[in-house]
DNA sequence: GCATTATTTATAACGCGTTATACTTAATAG
DNA sequence: CTATTAAGTATAACGCGTTATAAATAATGC
């Protein structure tokens, strides 16, 4: 098959100097002006290309906005991470890390929406997230909490899981039904993670 | 202030029968052709207005949407009365209750869309949802099989809470992001709820 | 009838995400 | 240089949620 003529595609490593280009300045504007604040003939315009090209390089918005879920989550690793007391027991850390991870989310409902609440639901074609290792390794934390905090004769996966799912639904709540009284997010926490450690 | 003259406002009963007309419609184009066929403009169209009245009787598109909670919550209670066992244990009653709680909005990812992810999280004047005794009575079940299922010397709100979010958030994990192999939503309710049950 | 007030309409506009089409530029093989 | 192939641009269009404004209509007190 020999690369007969015409114009060859793009190096691997010029797709991913656009995409991250696009990336980082969406990234930019989010944090100077938040998650309205972004829009694909805006972004075109600050990036110095023609609305068009940004659909060349990525699925559509909601791709994008995949591009600053790695910072946010990187926020949320390093404030878990210098939260956590290293002296203390495991079961405290993981008491710890779910405050954190809570209190993120609440404190910061515009991270909340730009993660949870901007994924093309319709659209199955997600298979993205916690694929690249990079992302997945922010999750890990948890696995390796629980798995410190709890005996590893169990199932760790679904505790853990269980756990972050969990931390990710009191969020949640607390962020699109406001009208409605919940329990305190800390409280509502740590029983969600007393529930876990308990067997 | 004797009424001076000029048109009266309309009657609450009038501004009811309006609203609910809209609101009807509006759940009649959802069934049909699901989430993303409903648009003012349509709407309007179909109730036969000007696009500019459905925003002099809702305050936007969300306004409208939360029309149909109402109907989407009716199935969820519906269905977890139905699935009760009345002659088992309370323990058992309030799994059953969560795992079709959690089959329900998995199984049906546009009312989880609907009800979950369509709230202007930025617009923080939302003060309903729950607020309607309707609505409420359906949340209340769960409150009722933990008191059951549990002694009542114990700090139930949370519990209840707890629970309910846990639950919403395992659904909202496999919805929005399906890209990672989450354990088993059936595996993770029974994990929730006897983490919830053990103290 | 008239003046007054409330409600609804008509119309246009803004920026949005997205799609489509035709065109231009860039980079290669021969 | 020419043919070929890819990348990027230009431009228009669709329907969307929403806002604004002026005109029309309906219902009241007098």
């Amino acid at each position: 098959m020999a690369r007969s003529a015409g114009r060859p595609p793009r190096s691997a490593t010029d797709i991913h100097e656009y995409r991250s280009k696009i990336g980082r300045q969406a990234l930019k504007i989010y944090c100077a002006e938040g998650f309205d604040a972004i829009s694909m003939r805006r972004l075109a315009k600050e990036v110095g290309c023609a609305p068009m090209t940004i659909y060349a390089h990525f699925e559509g918005k909601t791709d994008v906005l995949r591009y600053i879920w790695a910072d946010i989550l990187k926020d949320l690793s390093d404030g878990i991470q210098q939260a956590l007391e290293p002296a203390s027991t495991p079961q405290d850390r993981l008491h710890v890390a779910a405050q954190t991870f809570v209190s993120f989310w609440i404190t910061q409902p515009e991270h909340f929406r730009l993660v949870f609440m901007s994924s093309d639901v319709n659209k199955a074609d997600v298979t993205v997230f916690v694929t690249d290792s990079e992302t997945a390794a922010h999750f890990e934390v948890f696995e390796r909490l629980i798995g410190d905090a709890v005996g590893d004769d169990r199932a760790i996966k679904v505790s853990t899981d269980t756990l972050i799912s969990g931390l990710i639904g009191i969020a949640l709540s607390h962020n699109t039904i406001p009208g409605y009284a919940w329990a305190e997010p800390a409280l509502m926490a740590k029983q969600l993670v007393t529930g876990i450690l308990c067997d």
